[in-house]
DNA sequence: TGATTCTTATTTGTAATACAATATTACTTA
DNA sequence: TAAGTAATATTGTATTACAAATAAGAATCA
């Protein structure tokens, strides 16, 4: 057991470990993971350690044990594919260019819809933060790390401000998988009109114009997938 | 710990009884929960079931824990608000009316999507599913029982015929909560346009027509709306 | 006094061992 | 052959002991 990260407790490595091997494809839907006594061998850690790594993946939908049959890995159709670890250890093992276009297909199937019910349903405190995050934006200038982290919050205040919860994992998985994308391709194109862009957006969901806001992010998204097809010509 | 339940193990009854509990509310967002020692008295098991059953509820995103400081339930913006489980904790324990609004918005913003992309991307074993599964509805005549399970079957496989998948959470969810939905409500109403509907569908995502297969995806959530409003009124 | 460093105590993290429960497999028997 | 039964391998649970981390308080120093 190397002890390779960051991630500072025992359990958490040998999941990211586990976990890592499984969306590599080392152990295909169906496959038996080999006994807990071999894996901990193998690994070079207690018994307890492992469980509680299993115990992870198993709530995350990737891993189902039974006495005697063993621990086993369950068909993707049941990961929980939203999930930051997931995304991840995805991000780590496979290739990036691929999910980034489903990525985005999610996004732009829900950031329309997520948009119009902030408008609807946001508090004022929601109101008040997208607003902070949109200045915080203008306020970047040509800070580069600066500019992202603000655009990420804003557009993760979007989910948020919608009030359901079943949105949120969304607005999060997406702010991961962004983050990954700007780091991979420096920005800084096209600000001026992302500014603008983002001023619709931001005014259309505080003044509470469904429609508005709707369409506003309609044409961000439309422009932003412009800058993807950039990031996976260029990068990598 | 009383054994309720059907789920066999004990660690996973553990994860329900304190699933359930941080649902409820019982412990709020930066709430500390009793020590590990404390909760095992209390519920009579090791201490050994007990964490296992916290790396599910840490796995899920519900808590936090780090020596000394105690293990904290997070802010619920990190749950995994799509995963099984935790529907499941709420639908037993939080109101029902307000969430089937929320996973119907949820559903409205992806489901005609998922259509359009399905009708370009699935596979030709998608697409005999799914006309499988139509049929099934047909077939079932006036088996309330049979009718639910197929229309269940037909929208969970058109979030899988998406090949995308950051989409397939999202329609496992919502074929936990519709299950639920339909368990309240007798069905029967409308079937001959449903069936109408649905062959719309299926028909456009087979042929692969994405723009058909979205407009049929509308209109029949559409309708489905009205049958929500029933739902909330008549049942409970 | 105020800030800093050290000590202490509490809580989670990891290990090791033993045994229980369960389901597969193989075997036995009618 | 079929049904039932026993052997066996694997996960599930309990117990104990110790390690590690950190928050809080005590002691020290400027």
């Amino acid at each position: 057991m190397t002890k390779e990260a960051l991630s500072l407790k025992l359990h958490m490595r040998v999941a990211d470990v586990l976990g890592m091997a499984i969306l590599r494809g080392d152990y295909p839907a169906g496959t038996v993971l080999p006994p807990e006594m071999q894996l901990c061998e193998e690994l070079g850690i207690s018994r307890t350690a492992l469980r509680e790594a299993l115990r992870g993946l198993i709530a995350k939908g990737l891993l189902e044990s039974r006495p005697k049959r063993g621990t086993l890995v369950r068909d993707e159709v049941y990961w929980n594919h939203l999930d930051p670890d997931l995304l991840r250890w995805r991000i780590e093992t496979t290739d990036t260019s691929t999910y980034l276009e489903k990525m985005f297909a999610l996004r732009r199937a829900t950031e329309p819809e997520a948009a119009a019910l902030a408008a609807r349903h946001a508090l004022p405190e929601n109101r008040a933060q997208l607003a902070a995050d949109f200045q915080a934006m203008v306020d970047a200038g040509d800070d580069d790390a600066a500019w992202v982290e603000a655009d990420l919050a804003f557009h993760r205040t979007v989910y948020l401000a919608t009030r359901n919860e079943f949105f949120w994992p969304i607005g999060e998985m997406l702010a991961v998988s962004l983050r990954q994308m700007f780091s991979i391709a420096a920005q800084g194109s096209h600000r001026a009109r992302a500014i603008a862009e983002h001023a619709d957006l931001c005014s259309a969901i505080v003044e509470g114009k469904p429609d508005l806001a709707r369409a506003a992010s309609l044409t961000l998204l439309g422009n932003a997938v412009s800058d993807i097809d950039r990031v996976r010509t260029e990068g990598r």
